[in-house]
DNA sequence: TCAGTAATTAAGCGATTACTTAATTAACCG
DNA sequence: CGGTTAATTAAGTAATCGCTTAATTACTGA
């Protein structure tokens, strides 16, 4: 017979309706997508190509995301812009992500061997790092692509993506310590920008997570026109 | 070819280790065993029963929710008890409640017609219980299972479940205001006791959720030995 | 009104999921 | 030891999922 939880009531329902969101958080693409778009609303085109895959193959995740609730969408001419449907949403999806951290020494693992190890050295909390760009002391860059530096940043941060950075160390004063951030946490970028700045012997070091977390957390913020 | 999603690299592996946890909490069967366990361990034998289903149903479930790192489990004797791998899952639950509960027009409708339209009355907060409580106003009764009451509830509460409340109405001194808790803001036991209180010409409320979120709170509990 | 582009939808596929029943394993107990 | 019971595992199934390619829709602008 296999009927597949096809149970009718109350609490049937309420379940089923709670697994929504359960079943719209357990695709990595889809996970993906949620975590481009705590950066700032995005086109389909967008992120099919940030992604590397189809638009087709986004649109259908997207489908099911709104679906759950999870996003929401303004259509301007051609293009659709899709957003996180509140800051709930990005509330939680962080704290799915710390969860899973705590839960999987696997996850600790790769996350260790890919940001811990190789850049061993400074990270910098929310509060530190408003108080050395207060006193002069540190600039702090933003290496993440202009349109998310664009959508919201740190206030007083510059705009260097990782890409330009090779090409841009010029404009960085010799004499200031950098501080580097991204999309957050778990994100390479920042990583490797502070690698590379330090190469070039300059004194770099990364915030401890990214710019929807500094947001979250109430600290100041700028958003371009 | 059909390559499901079995990318390599950073981004792809942490992304499938957060839809762990995705994936665990995407069935409607799931959540309802993490809602039991919440309220405290409990055998396969007695999830199979209380949820109405198969032992090998709900051992495969358990067996899911072991990978992912939410529940864990101590033998003893014949008998393998589950609990939450930790308070931060039930928090993930209740979180995954609410966001639910904020996304879906659906849910709240099922759970206004099932709670607020009946029980249209009062809903008595926390730290208004502890006062009524201890001004010797008002007495709590835990209407659950007494195994969930044993398990740990409301310091001072009295254990009557639902099924004996008919008759032991003699136990409640009628001069005193009656406080039903239950598991949670959406388990329908102190609902239907606050009914059968009121139709006895009883001064009864319910409180606004349930044992854990009371203990998550921080307020005070007893355990039984 | 037609060409061009973004997005969605449809169709088809292999893999996975959730359930069932049946067989097996593990621990206890007389 | 053999019987009993809790739990797990195996096998088989229909349903669903995630991806691909192809067709369709929605809007713009010449």
């Amino acid at each position: 017979m296999t009927k597949q939880t096809s149970q009718t009531g109350y609490k049937a329902e309420l379940y089923r309706q709670f697994a929504r969101v359960g079943r719209a958080v357990s695709s990595p693409r889809r996970l993906e997508i949620l975590d481009l778009l705590s950066q700032g609303e995005r086109t389909v085109e967008r992120l099919a190509s940030e992604i590397g895959t189809t638009m087709s193959n986004i649109s259908q995740h997207l489908h099911a995301l709104r679906e759950a609730g999870l996003v929401e969408s303004r259509k301007e001419g051609l293009f659709v812009h899709y957003s996180l449907a509140g800051e709930n949403v990005a509330e939680f999806w962080r704290a799915m992500r710390t969860l899973a951290v705590d839960l999987s020494a696997e996850a600790r693992e790769l996350i260790h061997s890919f940001i811990n190890e190789r850049d061993s050295f400074e990270t910098v909390e929310h509060s530190e790092l408003l108080k050395r760009v207060e006193s002069g002391r540190a600039i702090v860059i933003d290496v993440r692509p202009l349109h998310e530096y664009d959508a919201g940043h740190i206030r007083g941060a510059i705009s260097i993506p990782l890409d330009e950075l090779p090409k841009r160390l010029g404009e960085i004063p010799g004499e200031l310590e950098v501080v580097a951030y991204c999309r957050g946490p778990y994100c390479l970028l920042s990583v490797e920008a502070v690698e590379l700045l330090r190469k070039q012997g300059l004194h770099a070091a990364r915030l401890v997570d990214g710019f929807p977390e500094w947001r979250a957390a109430g600290f100041p913020i700028t958003k371009a026109d």
